[in-house]
DNA sequence: GCCTCGATTGGCCGACCGGTCAATTGAGTG
DNA sequence: CACTCAATTGACCGGTCGGCCAATCGAGGC
């Protein structure tokens, strides 16, 4: 049978101290968590951890390795399945990217933690993925989908790092007067956007 | 003379402490930074900055204020000299914007730490400013300077948000293939944002 | 010239942090 | 079965963290 009774398995205790660490890190940053808490949660000896991770550190760059391979992977696949540039899929990609980190509340806070931190590695790992989005942008561009005189590049960041900061920063704006729903949001950006990248004639 | 050379100045200590804790925090957030390194870079015992803010967490809690003031402050007065609702206001407004926030880099991580924390209250401290801005919109819409079929609060929170992002996640994003400079990237916001929010035919 | 009271100091404390280590356990190997 | 080696444990360590306290100092009021 699959399932293991044995009393001892290093990889579920890997991975049992990885999944506690990233709720850990999520919720509180790297230097508010504390080794014996987590311990605790994890249901792990302190020991365990420096055994298994060597240190704090180094648990705190597995966890981010983890989690934005996961984030990448997913975005990959989102992309491949994307098919033709035609005139709905920015709209889509867009609706997709949002929706994504909706449902993934923990990797928009590790990257916020990330960016705070100064680390650019999670952002060189997604250089591939922008220049696709870019690359796409550009050939709508020259098939008459979008307008020309706007940077490809800038397409791209502009609706992710709206998408970003709306999730991130939630907390903030959340009791602004007036403001609405993730969805009505989505909606009215999606307004501007389109009709902002649209060719103008 | 105004200069005064004695050894104690209790409101000026109290400013010292401010200005090294604002730093400090500003560029690690709340738990990595220690008291004492604190107290050195202030040139000042760590006993001095329990006497004039009772705890670490106090402290943090006046800086915050201390900022988010300049910040709201700062803001009124940009929309107060803001002037009649014309056709381009509000991309002086997105300029207006932007450029404070790049000249205050401090209040962005500022701002950064606090929704990681998931400290809401400098979020409702903006609600006036927020709702004034919206308020403006809105008039536009009823003039026919912008289209209608958008929230006005969300036009207002889509290029805070743009602007905010763009400062706090600048070393994600500045390596991306194709990124162009603060000037030009906010150039082509505008670009897309005008047309966005421009009224259809 | 005291006297008062806040500003300021240095020394100190208990708690707890991340990390180490020697010893034990258990699963695989031959 | 014995041997090996990684997994796991619990006790322990040095360092330092935030915070406290008694003593000293200095400016201003009477």
């Amino acid at each position: 049978m699959s399932e293991k009774t044995q009393t001892r398995d290093p990889e579920l205790t890997r991975t049992r101290i990885l999944d506690a660490a990233e709720s850990h890190f999520v919720e509180q940053g790297f230097s508010a968590v504390k080794l014996s808490a987590l311990a605790r949660s994890a249901d792990v000896t302190k020991s365990l951890i420096h055994h298994h991770f060597g240190s704090k550190e180094q648990l705190w760059e597995a966890v981010k390795n983890r989690a934005f391979e996961r984030y990448y992977t997913g975005q990959m696949a989102m992309l491949e399945e994307a098919g033709e540039p035609d005139a709905m899929l920015l709209r889509h990609s867009v609706e997709a990217y949002f929706h994504f980190l909706r449902d993934n509340p923990g990797v928009v806070r590790l990257f916020a933690w990330t960016h705070l931190e100064g680390d650019s590695h999670c952002g060189e790992l997604d250089n591939q993925l922008v220049g696709a989005g870019a690359e796409w942008v550009r050939q709508a561009q020259m098939r008459g989908l979008l307008r020309k005189d706007i940077n490809p590049t800038h397409v791209i960041a502009l609706f992710v790092m709206t998408c970003t900061q709306w999730f991130e920063a939630k907390c903030h704006h959340q009791h602004w007067p007036g403001m609405g729903s993730d969805e009505a949001f989505l909606e009215d950006f999606l307004t501007i956007f389109m009709a902002g990248v649209a060719p103008q004639n």
